[in-house]
DNA sequence: CGTCGGGTTGAAGATTGTCAATCGTAGTGG
DNA sequence: CCACTACGATTGACAATCTTCAACCCGACG
């Protein structure tokens, strides 16, 4: 089995890692820190499409079909491994477990649009964060057992406004909001849940 | 090239075509008519996720990952085609081609996706309508030329209403705008665009 | 002739956005 | 060590957008 070509970069918190125009077919991954996928509007607006842990592919779709255009930026301070497209292709030809990976990649990518597209058509501002919060608390409870319901989290207000279609000045009064009800906390890059059972409510899509 | 086993059901409007929880692992195929994938809320709200043409697959991303859960209803009297899942798969593999338009159309779904899951985040209520329009439009007129700006649509109001994210009491009062400003007119299951142009700003996402 | 589904309309209210001021905290440079 | 600044979060007042509820219309159809 051949070791696969890659090539890694660092990209510091805040910097753009891929734009939407990217003309390069290299398959990029997540090796540490969070990032994003975005679509940035002309009027000033951008909408949040997914966050991205360390193991995500930037673009799964990417790697077998043309023209999927939005950009990505580093939340964090991150590793990127960037490989040859081609190369990827063929090794999925050879190695079934890895086509299977990228399979999987592209079907939780495609489930979680279809979660996002409900929660922004359907729920109110409460219901689309706490949604939010919780898929994320997943998806970091995922990459390593958590102590004390206190999760690493380093989006401002203005990323969860963007991923949710809220302002920020909104976002910082539902916050506002789960605080006193005793739901949940979030500083200090941490968000603290105290009340999952009721953050699970806010979140079911049911 | 063996022929694949298929299968034919006509459903008639209105009617249920696949529900969220189907076991079953078969392509389903639209051969005529118009359907739509959705996600049932227990609160009786639903999200359209998209509209489905002739010649679209239910589900794209079901033939090669699992749980993908989304029913789908017909919205015109449809004629659907069913396909053994593994057949396809093993056509897939055989031939390069069939594998191609198992991926354009995976492609395809995934940018319409991210493209309504920044409508609903960013855009008012005009301009996701506009939008969703738009959109219809382009793929009716690809499946056959059409005179005079006038399209076949078989969409209620409350249909409209589902897949933006809006009440249909409000898609009402916002056709009627279209209709005051000589954008559109939308009577008689049937959409007469009177300004292209102006409708194309609207649902512009730049 | 009645009724039923879908569309339209008005009035009132809820939700969310906008604008602007304030605050706290973490640099940054003198 | 102390301004000074910059950024993000918070708050209040107000406005816009969208929903809810209810009534009504109208054409299709039994």
């Amino acid at each position: 089995m051949p070791r696969l070509n890659q090539q890694f970069m660092t990209v510091k918190a805040g910097h753009q890692i891929k734009c939407q125009s990217e003309a390069r077919d290299d398959v990029l991954v997540l090796c540490s820190g969070w990032a994003f996928r975005y679509i940035q509007l002309s009027d000033g607006g951008r909408q949040i499409l997914r966050f991205l842990l360390p193991g995500d592919i930037f673009s799964p779709a990417a790697i077998f079909s043309k023209g999927m255009s939005f950009s990505a930026k580093a939340l964090t301070e991150v590793e990127v491994s960037r490989l040859d497209g081609e190369e990827v292709r063929t090794q999925c030809r050879a190695d079934e477990l890895v086509m299977m990976e990228v399979f999987r990649s592209l079907g939780d990518n495609g489930r979680a649009s279809y979660e996002l597209i409900t929660v922004l058509g359907q729920r109110p501002a409460e219901r689309r964060i706490a949604h939010l919060l919780l898929s994320l608390i997943r998806r970091i409870a995922a990459h390593g057992e958590i102590p004390d319901q206190r999760y690493p989290f380093p989006l401002k207000q203005q990323h969860i406004a963007d991923a949710v279609g809220l302002t920020s000045v909104h976002v910082s009064r539902v916050l506002a909001l789960f605080r006193e009800r005793n739901i949940l906390t979030l500083a200090d890059r941490t968000l603290q849940v105290t009340d999952p059972a009721a953050l699970e409510r806010l979140a079911a899509l049911n």
